[in-house]
DNA sequence: TTACTTTGTGCCTCTGTGAAACAAAACAGG
DNA sequence: CCTGTTTTGTTTCACAGAGGCACAAAGTAA
C-alpha cells in the first residue's frame, strides 16, 4: 500500500522563524537575520526573497544610511500593505473591532459602546460588522480574526469560564460565535478561522511581542480593567494558560484578610481592593454614572493625588495590597519582569516607589533585584494581543497566506 | 569569503525525538514510532536503525505475542546494555549517587550517610567517588552527570540559591564544584558535563517522564523532604523554573496567619506547618535523634493514625494547612495534576479524602473536576530526575553519544 | 585611487525525508 | 492447505531545503 503522512508540509522551514523576527522588530536587516536564523546568508537571501514575494514584508536595497563599515545590508521591514487581520474585543461598556497589519501596527479602529447584551451573538455580531466595515473602507485582505473577552478562554473548546463582569453566562461558547459571525459576514475562509483568549492574556502577548514586555524571558502581567482584575505569564514567548485556561486569573488572591467580602465568598481578594472601584471608594467618592469606573479612578488620581491627603492614602491603600498580591506571584512564580496595566499602571505611576518598596520587602531570597515593574507601553494592547493569536498561523507557515 | 554556519549539524533530525518517544515509553514499536514521530515507515526504520547501532535502543524482530491483525511490529526497546549517566544526590542527611540508563532505569546505587560538610566541595567528592566506585563495578559507559540539591539552583549560574536545610552558604557554586569532582575523578569527558539542580523540580521531571506524571500537561508537585517544602510545575514536559530558579519555592506561602513564627520572618508558612516536625509537634510527640525526622513522621501515621486520636487530629491540621497552600496554588496554576512527595504523598494516603474535599472547596470555578491529586510512585525520584537532566544533551541529539 | 570589510548571489552538493511499489508476516475463512 | 486481507518492513527513486564556496557588490578607511 502506497503511504502518505499525516503532517502537512513544512515548506521552507525558515520561513516561519524569519517572519517571526520582522515581526517582533529583531531582524531590522538582512544580515541580522541570518544571524538569529543560524542560517547561511545564500538561505536567509531565499527566505526573504519568498516573504517578499508573498507580500508580507518589504526588502529595501536602496542606500541605507548605515555609516558602518562594509557593504551595506537591505532593511527587512513589515509590509505596510501587506493583509491584515480582525482583531475584536468585548469589554463591560462595549467592544472595540480593530484591523491589524504585521509588526502589531492597528490600521484602523471602530469603537462601539455598551451595554453588552446577555446574548453572546448579539454583541459578536456587532463587532464583526463593525470589522467588516472597516475592512470594506480599506479594502484590505484579511487572513485572520482573533477576539478578546474579559474572562478566561477555556481550549480546546473555546468557551468562557468566567465572564463575571459582563451579563454572559459562563461557559458561553464564544469561539464558535464568534466564528459563526465571521463565516455569516463573509469573512472568514476556513472553519478553524475565527480564534478568542482572555484580554490580559492576550495584553500580555502583545506587550511581549511589541511593547515593554519584548526580551522579558518570564513575563507577569496584572491589569484591572473597568471591573476585577486579571493576570498573565508570559514564558519564552508563550502564553501560560494553565491545563483549563484559567492560570493566572489572581483576582481572588486574598490580600487583606480582613477586607471587604467578594463575590467568591471569600474576603479581601486582590479583584475587590484593587479595582478602580474600590480606589473611589476607599478616597471616599461616590462613583458616578456618565464614565466608566477606571475613567473616573484614574481622573481622581490625576486631578487631585498631589492635592488631596485623602486620595494619596487611597492610593497608598491600594499600592499596599496590590503590591501584597504582586509579592505573592513573584514568589511562585520569579519572573524576571512585571507590567501592570488600568489602573494598577496609574497606581506605579503615581506610587511607584510605595509599591516598589513594599514588594521588595516582600519578595524571598533577594530577589527584589532580579525583575523590573513597568507600566505597559501598547495603546489597545489586548486588541494586538488578538491580531497576534490571529497572526499566529500565518507566523507558523507564511506560506498559508496564498492558500487561504 | 567561505561562510561556515555558527550552529551545529543536526544529523538526522527526528533522532531525538525518536529516542525520547523509546526513552519515556511511549513508542513500544517501530509502527507507533512511525505514527507518534508523523513520518513515513521507511524514515522511521532508518531512524530506528540508527539508535540501535549507536547502541541505544533495540529493535527486536523476534516473534512478538501479538495477536493482533497484520505483520508484527519490531518491538522497541531501550538498550538495557547502553551507556548510563551518574546521578547524584544531596540531602539534609547524607547523600546517593547512582548509575541510571536510559528509561529511568536505576542500574546501581550506593548510599551514603551525613552530616553534611560546610564544604560543598567535601561532600560532592564523596558522591562522586562513589559514583566512580559504581562505574568500576559495572563497567559501563558514563555519558553525562546530573545532581539534585535541596535548594533553588539559579541558571545560568548553577548557584545553590537558598540551601537552608544544609551548612552550605547561600550561592554556593554547586554546578562548577560538582563538575571540578567529576573533572578531578576523571569522569567528565568535556567542560559542560554536569549538571545540577533543585531535587523537588527533579523528581518532578521524573514522575512526569516515568511515573505518576505521564501524560499530564500541567504537573504540579509538592513534596517534603526531612525539612522544609518543596514545589515543582512542569509544563508541557519542561521544567518551569522562572527566571532565576526560585520559582515554585512553595514553602512560605502563608497557610496560617495565626501559624508559628517560620525563620522567613513570616508567620504559618507552608514549610513549618506541614513538614515532618510539624506533624510530630502537633501530634505532641518529642522528636528523637536515631532516625530521620520524615522516617519518625511516617512512621507515626502507620503505627498509629488509626489508634491514636491525637495522631489524627495532627494529620487533619497539617492536611487542612497542606489543602490550603495547594489551593493557592491551583488558583494561579490551573494543573491538571498533583503529585505529592515524602510526607504529603503519606498524608494523601491516610487522608485524602479530608485532602481533596478542602482543595476542592477552596478551588474557583469548579476547577476541582479538573485535576487528580496522586501520590509520587518513584523511588529516588531526584535521583532519577538528575538522571534526565544529565541524559537532556542525547536525547536532544543522540549523534554525541559516539562522539563523547 | 587602493585596500579592506561586510553583504548579496549563483552554483553545486549533501542529506533528510516523502512517495510508491514490493516483500514479509500475521490472521480469517474456505 | 490454500487464498485473500491486513498491517508492517524494505528498497528505490526523487525532491527540496540548506550548506559550502567562489565571486560580485557596496560601502568605509587610508
Amino acid at each position: 500500500m502506497t503511504q502518505t503522512r499525516t503532517r502537512p508540509d513544512r515548506g521552507r522551514s525558515a520561513l516561519g522563524p524569519a517572519l517571526e523576527l520582522v515581526h517582533t522588530g529583531r531582524a531590522p536587516t538582512r544580515a541580522v537575520l541570518t544571524a538569529e536564523l543560524g542560517v547561511t546568508r545564500a538561505t536567509a537571501g531565499a527566505v526573504a526573497a519568498e516573504l517578499q514575494g508573498l507580500g508580507l514584508i518589504t526588502v529595501d536595497s536602496s542606500p541605507s544610511t548605515a555609516g558602518a563599515q562594509g557593504r551595506p545590508s537591505h532593511r527587512l521591514a513589515v509590509d505596510p500593505a501587506g493583509p491584515v487581520v480582525l482583531a475584536a474585543q468585548v469589554h463591560t461598556d462595549g467592544f472595540r473591532a480593530a484591523l491589524v497589519g504585521l509588526g502589531g501596527r492597528v490600521v484602523a479602529t471602530a469603537p462601539g459602546c455598551g451595554p453588552v447584551e446577555a446574548d453572546p451573538a448579539q454583541v459578536l455580531g456587532e463587532v464583526v460588522a463593525a470589522g467588516r466595515r472597516l475592512l470594506e473602507e480599506s479594502g484590505r485582505r484579511c487572513v485572520g480574526a482573533g477576539l478578546a473577552v474579559p474572562s478566561a478562554v477555556a481550549e480546546p473548546e473555546g468557551t468562557a469560564l468566567n465572564p463575571l463582569h459582563l451579563p454572559w453566562a459562563p461557559g458561553a461558547p464564544v469561539r464558535e460565535v464568534f466564528r459563526r459571525c465571521l463565516a455569516d459576514a463573509g469573512i472568514s475562509a476556513g472553519a478553524d478561522d475565527g480564534v478568542a483568549a482572555n484580554d490580559v492574556n492576550l495584553g500580555a502577548l502583545a506587550e511581549h511581542r511589541h511593547g515593554a514586555g519584548r526580551g522579558a524571558r518570564q513575563l507577569l502581567c496584572v491589569a484591572t480593567g473597568h471591573r476585577g482584575v486579571g493576570g498573565a505569564l508570559v514564558v519564552d514567548g508563550r502564553l501560560h494558560t494553565g491545563s483549563s485556561g484559567l492560570a493566572l486569573e489572581v483576582g481572588h488572591l486574598t490580600v487583606d484578610p480582613e477586607g471587604r467580602a467578594c463575590h467568591c465568598g471569600g474576603r479581601g481578594c486582590l479583584d475587590v481592593e484593587t479595582d478602580p472601584l474600590a480606589l473611589l471608594e476607599a478616597a471616599g467618592r461616590r462613583p458616578g454614572p456618565e464614565v466608566s469606573l477606571l475613567h473616573q479612578a484614574i481622573d481622581l488620581l490625576r486631578t487631585e493625588y498631589h492635592a488631596d491627603p485623602a486620595v494619596r492614602a487611597a492610593a497608598h491603600r491600594l499600592v499596599d495590597r496590590l503590591a501584597l498580591g504582586l509579592a505573592g506571584l513573584v514568589n511562585i512564580l520569579d519572573p524576571d519582569r512585571i507590567i501592570l496595566g488600568g489602573l494598577h499602571r496609574e497606581l506605579l505611576r503615581f506610587d511607584g516607589d510605595r509599591l516598589r518598596a513594599v514588594l521588595d520587602g516582600r519578595s524571598l531570597w533577594g530577589r527584589g533585584k532580579t525583575f523590573a515593574v513597568l507600566p505597559c507601553s501598547l495603546d489597545h494592547n489586548s486588541l494586538v494581543g488578538a491580531a497576534e493569536l490571529a497572526w499566529q498561523p500565518v507566523l507558523d507557515d507564511p506560506l498559508r497566506v496564498q492558500v487561504v
